[in-house]
DNA sequence: CTGTTAGCGCATTCAG
DNA sequence: CTGAATGCGCTAACAG
């Protein structure tokens, strides 16, 4: 038995002759090995975890294959969980990924409220943070300066001479959605003007996708005065609100910039073409999963890895209709 | 510590004073249930593994989550594999997942080749085919009929006048790819064309997407005589398409018509919004999921489960530009 | 190199 | 209802 298992798991130290039988036999036989067993005597897990708000989304969809790339690369498999931003099936899937013994979690949260996460990675589970600052937890994190990606939003749409703008918001408890928000308004108050006049926020009921932002244009087109331009909180209620000003006859961008974020591959070829906040999206989940399989490592402490946004021009953004701001240029 | 495991396992048989007692003392000491010794022991695993193509690709990953979502009403989580068309990967993640011990695998398989997956499935780990049919297999399948899809898109363009097609392909070897090139040529041969003329056949390097397809389109207006329409095998391809044409000034519709598969959410919103075929990508992964979970159930038996795609018309296609074609009506 | 043994955490069985 | 004992398949430690 202990031959086998040195053959299983310490090739070197078995005579070529013997392994060879052994393969054999394994061959012949059919053999193949009980991961519970070993996890059971201690092995590390053959899986991690990933705890999403939704999976079908393409950036997070995204994000998943980057991680999934870089487990396979350790010889790991990736659980893929979607909590839709409901912070009872996020507490419900940590909890089943505990119980199945995964190397780790890689963790979207609902909102900043951590305690959970962290007692997870107290008790043995490293978690890492996606999309979402460690603050003072002690944890891993991969993020994005998502600050950065509102006040190049708000930079752009100012440069055009918007003086009005809406603000598409879902969950405000989604970490990085607020900061992009703050950031957007920190742009606005930079450059001088009255954030209460300036940004009209319209919020998205669950679960804030593409219908929900379609139907939400209806209540932008009746604000007085109206916006000139909306800024979306994704490139997919992009879609949503691009068809919703389609069928109320409003032309982007001549009576309306729309503005999205993450330019997902197929942004450019809209009509218009989106113009929207780049993020690394593989690149973020492959970080992430890096750090997750360097929890537990001799010498490891906790980091944070951070991209930067970057905005990408297109042709849904433009100067608001005349007698609609004062040009700055 | 039997009556602690009837709490978890049989509570109905356990008084309710003890039962607090024991779910208080569980609160307090953080007791996680090892999922790996349950396994060993016998119970159910609490995973279902899905192999597919990539599940980056928006049509995967909406069918992965439709598959997740079944799972999860049933306390089962989701591990996902991509492929990317490599059957050397789907025989390690297959190996992989039985190793886990994952309750049953749903497989996209990268060929016809399902002697793996059958063995597999007999060794007693159930297998379920997406978007491939059962054939001679003796395992159940979720599928959609891609030879009347293709069928659909010969019937859509011959009707509108076209009488030579380059039809984009990527692996051949992927069933439902086969198929539905199978269903476009009975189209044409129905309508009594000479396919060998009518239809072109571009075949794409790996990893065949939208890159591919963009590099491909300059050895489409290439072809003399020049094809008058493109018939892609999913929306990704056609985005990369019509990117290629845009940037060789073709007009779409005008000069050469462009269809799609899959109709993505974003399809209808492209410039131009993109002619397609839509198939039901979340209920795919949820049909397929439900089979999985009622393998092993008593009185089993292998079932096939097909879906119907239809043609969504949108404004991608049109009459071939004039002297490439007799109008048929 | 090979055989033996113990124990990982759980569910089940059998006695009380 | 509770306590004790057994074995799932594997690995590590040790003795031959």
């Amino acid at each position: 038995m202990s031959t086998v298992s040195n053959v299983l798991n310490n090739p070197t130290i078995v005579s070529t002759g013997t392994r060879r039988r052994v393969e054999d036999a394994m061959a012949t036989v059919g053999y193949v090995r009980n991961g519970a067993a070993r996890q059971l005597r201690g092995a590390p897990s053959m899986t991690a975890g990933c705890v999403l708000l939704d999976s079908a989304n393409p950036f997070f969809s995204e994000v998943a294959r980057g991680m999934e790339d870089r487990l396979a690369e350790s010889g790991c498999m990736l659980v893929v969980c979607s909590t839709d931003v409901r912070a009872d099936r996020e507490t419900r899937y940590l909890n089943m990924l505990e119980e199945l013994g995964v190397r780790g979690v890689l963790l979207a949260p609902v909102s900043s409220d951590l305690e959970a996460a962290v007692a997870l990675d107290r008790r043995g589970t490293p978690v890492v943070l996606v999309d979402h600052p460690r603050g003072r937890a002690r944890l891993c994190a991969v993020t994005v300066d998502n600050a950065r990606g509102g006040e190049l939003a708000a930079e752009h749409l100012l440069e055009l001479g918007h003086r009005r703008i809406a603000l598409l918001h879902a969950e405000v408890r989604v970490r990085s959605l607020v900061d992009r928000a703050d950031g957007l308004r920190r742009g606005l108050v930079a450059a001088g003007l009255d954030v209460s006049a300036a940004l009209v926020p319209v919020s998205l009921p669950p679960p804030a996708g593409l219908a929900e932002a379609e139907a939400a244009v209806a209540r932008v087109l009746a604000l007085a005065p109206r916006p000139t331009a909306i800024v979306c909180f994704n490139d997919m209620a992009a879609v949503g609100v691009m068809r919703g000003l389609r069928s109320a006859g409003v032309d982007i961008p001549g009576q309306m910039s729309v503005l999205g974020y993450d330019d997902l591959v197929f942004a450019g070829q809209l009509a218009p073409a989106l113009t929207t906040i780049r993020q690394p999206t593989r690149e973020l989940g492959r970080a992430g999963a890096d750090l997750l399989l360097a929890e537990g490592l001799p010498g490891h402490r906790h980091r944070e890895i951070r991209f930067t946004p970057e905005l990408v021009t297109r042709q849904s953004t433009a100067a608001p209709p005349r007698g609609h701001s004062r040009r700055t240029r």
